[in-house]
DNA sequence: GCACTAACTTGATCTATATCATTTTAGTGC
DNA sequence: GCACTAAAATGATATAGATCAAGTTAGTGC
C-alpha cells in the first residue's frame, strides 16, 4: 500500500525567480478581464503591474490596513481570511492563478477588509489603483468584464451563505473537497492530487467548523476509500463518492 | 401600556400610482451609479428604464429564470433569496431604495442564481442588459461607481459568512436587527420602527435559525425591553442594549 | 535509521439549537 | 364587541457538533 515518506506536494519555486515577463503576461492574459485585448494593449498593460514574490506563509496585507492596490494571482495560491475579536479565523476563499484581490475602490479611500496570506509559494501582480483606473478609461472591455467577475464572487460568496445555514459540516466538507480539486486538482496515477498545501485548521476556518470535526469527517472518507490524506495535504480517489455525499 | 389594534406599518400606495416621473428620476439620482451625472444625462438616462409596480408578496423572478434586466428599487422592499432542494429558504438581503438587483451580465447569457418577491408594495425600475451596456459606454463613470457598490455587496455578504460561523443566533439576530433599522428604520415617540412587514420566518431565514429560535430570542428581547414587537412588525426601543448584545 | 514535534486523531462529555407538539394571541373583518 | 386564523410563543426532547483532554503519527532534520 506505499508509506509515504515525504509530502507528494510540489516544492516549487525555491529561488523566487521564475516569474519571467513571459510568464507574468500569459498569466495576466489568463486573468477574464483581460481576455479580450490584443496582445500589444496587453504587453502595455503588464508594463503597469509589479511583480512580488512572497514565501508560503508570508502576509500579503492585513484587515484594516488602508488599501492601495488591486492584484492579481500569478503563480501559487493566496488565502483570503478575517480574524474575530474572539480570534476565530473566517476564510473567505482560497485564490488560484488568474484570480484577482485586494481593493476596487477607484475614488475616494479604502481600507482592507479581510487579510491575505500566501498559502503556497506565490507571484502576485499588483498594481495601483490610480492606474488601475486609467487602464479602464483606456479599455472600456476591462471594466466589463471586472464587472462580471465581481458579480461572480458575489454569487460564490452567497451560494456558501446557503450551505453553511442548511447543511451538515460533512457535506460542507464535500464540497470544498470538489471546489478545491477542481482549483488545484492535479491527476495523478490514484487520483487527484490537491496541489495545495492545508491543515485541518484551514479546513475547519473554511467550512465554519472546528478542526476536531474537521478531522473526523476527513478520518471517515478515508476509511471509506474516497481520499488519500496526510499532513497538509489531500488527495482525492473517489470524485463520484464525494459528489453523492454532497447530492444526498 | 397602550394595546394596539392595528399594524403600526404604513399601507402605502394601496392604487399603485405613486411612482411619477419625478419621483423615479429622483430615486435613480439617488442609486450611487448615477450619482455623478448631471441632471440632463440622468434624464436621458431615466428615459431607458422602465417602472414596475409590485403589490407585497408578488414575485419579481425565480431563481433559474434566463436573466435579461438590471433593477432598481424605487420604492418598498425586495426580499432576494435562494431556496434549497430540501425546502428551506435562505434570505440572502432585503434592499432599500436605491439598491440595484438583477443581472449584470453584460456579455453572453445568464441565468438568476436567487429569487425576488416584493417584501412591501413597491416600485421597481428595470432596463434591459444591452440598453445598460450603451450607458455603461456613453458614461464611464457608471462604470466605475457600480464596481464600488458591486465590491461593497462582497464584503457585506462575506461579513453575513463571518457571523453565521462564529456568532450564536442570538447575536446575528441583534445585528440583522440593527441593520434593518438602519435600512428601513423611522422614529417614532418611542424608539425606531422598522418600517417593513417580517415575520419570524423571514427573521429565521436571514440569520439561519429556525422560526421557534427567532421567536424565542425575539420574545426575551421584549422581556427585556429592548423591542416592541407585534405580528410582522418590530420597533426598536433601546438600540444600546442591542449594541451591547453585538459587541460581549 | 532515530528522535523530535506539530499536525492530526480519537474519545468522552457538554451545549446550543433543531425538532416536534401544543397552546396562545394579535390583528382582521364582520 | 366577537369570532376567526395565521403568526407567534412555549415546552419537552433530541442531536449535531463544540469543547475538553489525551493520545498517535507523519514527515522532517539530524
Amino acid at each position: 500500500m506505499g508509506k509515504r515518506k515525504t509530502t507528494p506536494l510540489k516544492d516549487y519555486a525555491p529561488d523566487g525567480h521564475h516569474c519571467s515577463l513571459e510568464l507574468k503576461t500569459s498569466k495576466l492574459g489568463m486573468v477574464s478581464f483581460f481576455l479580450d485585448l490584443k496582445q500589444e494593449d496587453l504587453d502595455e498593460i503588464v508594463k503597469r503591474f509589479s511583480a512580488t514574490h512572497y514565501r508560503e506563509g508570508d502576509e500579503i496585507y492585513y484587515q484594516g490596513e488602508p488599501a492601495h492596490y488591486l492584484r492579481v494571482v500569478v503563480e501559487g495560491a493566496v488565502k483570503l481570511f478575517r480574524y474575530t475579536d474572539e480570534g476565530k479565523d473566517v476564510v473567505l476563499d482560497i485564490l488560484n492563478p488568474g484570480s484577482y484581490f485586494g481593493s476596487l475602490k477607484l475614488l475616494g479611500s479604502d481600507v482592507y477588509t479581510e487579510s491575505t496570506v500566501a498559502q503556497s509559494d506565490c507571484c502576485i501582480l499588483s498594481i495601483g489603483l490610480k492606474d488601475f483606473r486609467e487602464i479602464l478609461q483606456e479599455y472600456p472591455s476591462v471594466g466589463i468584464a471586472i464587472l462580471e467577475m465581481s458579480a461572480e464572487k458575489l454569487r460564490s460568496s452567497q451560494e456558501q451563505i446557503k450551505q453553511l445555514t442548511t447543511q451538515p459540516v460533512e457535506k460542507r466538507i464535500a464540497n470544498i473537497l470538489l471546489t478545491l480539486s477542481e482549483k488545484f486538482g492535479e491527476n495523478k496515477e490514484e487520483g487527484t492530487l490537491i496541489q495545495l498545501p492545508f491543515s485541518r485548521k484551514d479546513l475547519a476556518d473554511m467550512v465554519g467548523t472546528t478542526t476536531e470535526s474537521a478531522s473526523r469527517v476527513m478520518s471517515n472518507f478515508q476509511k471509506e476509500g474516497i481520499i488519500e490524506t496526510g499532513r497538509q495535504w489531500v488527495a482525492i480517489k473517489d470524485i463520484k463518492r464525494l459528489r453523492t455525499i454532497i447530492e444526498y
